[in-house]
DNA sequence: AAGCAGATCAACCGCATGCAT
DNA sequence: CATGCATGCGGTTGATCTGCT
């Protein structure tokens, strides 16, 4: 695994993060170009925070973000340095397992972990259940409602109170020690972000999320200076392909110095591409 | 210490899209 | 315009790790 890691580095750096299917063709890697990619995307990029779990305010940007996009985890991941969608997507995989055992938990009471998993049903009234989910991770003051769009299921985010008033949760003591307030609040800090034609949030969406402009670039997320126009990408949003493109350039200097580096925030890598 | 369940990670697969011919 | 290819993306699955009983 090594020796095929140093090999596609190889040629990354001498091709750049493309040709993918020339590493096969050519005999360096007995793997496909997409597999290639993937190697490269998820565990070869320079600057993954492989290994590192997500922070509150990573899990607060991936819960708004998946509320207004869906499941477009590429494009969320672009919004978060050193993140690939695979992390992304795994994340949200994970928190919505959990969320669906807790769900079947019961949500009164502070009941141990074990007894949790082994609990009946949840008390609540089905209606509610079957088009409700709940999110409760590090930021347990946030839940998401399951709705449905022309593109499938579409979240929309409230915060815990309104779940709980929707589901007939009492707010009483023992509600709230289960989802305890221990994440940055509020999360309607974060900003609304630009929605393309054919992006229509859904109608519980619409229930719950405040209306904002949807002119604004991404970067107030995360504070990144100077990206668009140092890296020629249009404002309002950063793609895939510029995420690689920016992490080839991290590996140009090995066989070209680039020129005057720049210090990225938002990535936390160095960009000396021309705009 | 062993077994188990849940969490996390990595990779594969199928489909969609864009581009060249 | 149709076709084929390369690439990108999202869903899914299996392996491994971790913590609890």
């Amino acid at each position: 695994m090594a020796e095929e890691d140093e090999a596609l580095l190889e040629h990354v750096r001498t091709h750049g993060p493309c040709d993918w299917s020339s590493i096969r063709s050519k005999g360096i890697l007995p793997r496909t170009g997409k597999s290639c990619r993937l190697r490269w995307v998820n565990k070869l990029r320079p600057n993954l925070k492989s290994g590192c779990k997500f922070s509150a305010e990573e899990e607060r940007v991936v819960i708004e973000l998946q509320a207004q996009f869906g499941n477009k985890w590429a494009r969320i991941a672009t919004y978060l340095p050193g993140r690939t969608d695979n992390d992304v997507k795994n994340f949200w995989s994970t928190r919505q397992k959990r969320l669906a055992r807790l769900l079947r938990a019961p949500l009164r009471g502070r009941s141990s972990r074990s007894s949790n998993a082994k609990a009946p049903a949840s008390s609540l009234d089905p209606s509610v259940t079957e088009n409700l989910q709940c999110h409760q991770g590090s930021c347990h003051d946030h839940v998401s409602f399951l709705g449905t769009s022309s593109s499938g299921h579409c979240w929309a985010s409230a915060p815990l109170m309104e779940y709980q008033v929707a589901a007939g949760i009492p707010h009483d003591q023992e509600s709230s020690a289960f989802f305890s307030f221990e994440g940055p609040l509020p999360l309607q800090a974060v900003p609304q972000l630009p929605l393309s034609d054919g992006e229509a949030s859904s109608s519980n969406a619409a229930l719950f999320a405040p209306e904002l402009p949807f002119d604004q670039p991404p970067y107030h997320l995360l504070d990144f200076p100077g990206l668009s126009e140092r890296c020629n990408i249009g404002p309002g949003f950063v793609g895939a392909s510029a995420m690689d493109d920016l992490a080839y350039q991290e590996l140009l200097p090995i066989v070209q110095p680039a020129p005057t580096p720049m210090m990225l925030p938002f990535f936390g890598m160095e960009c000396g591409r021309d705009a």
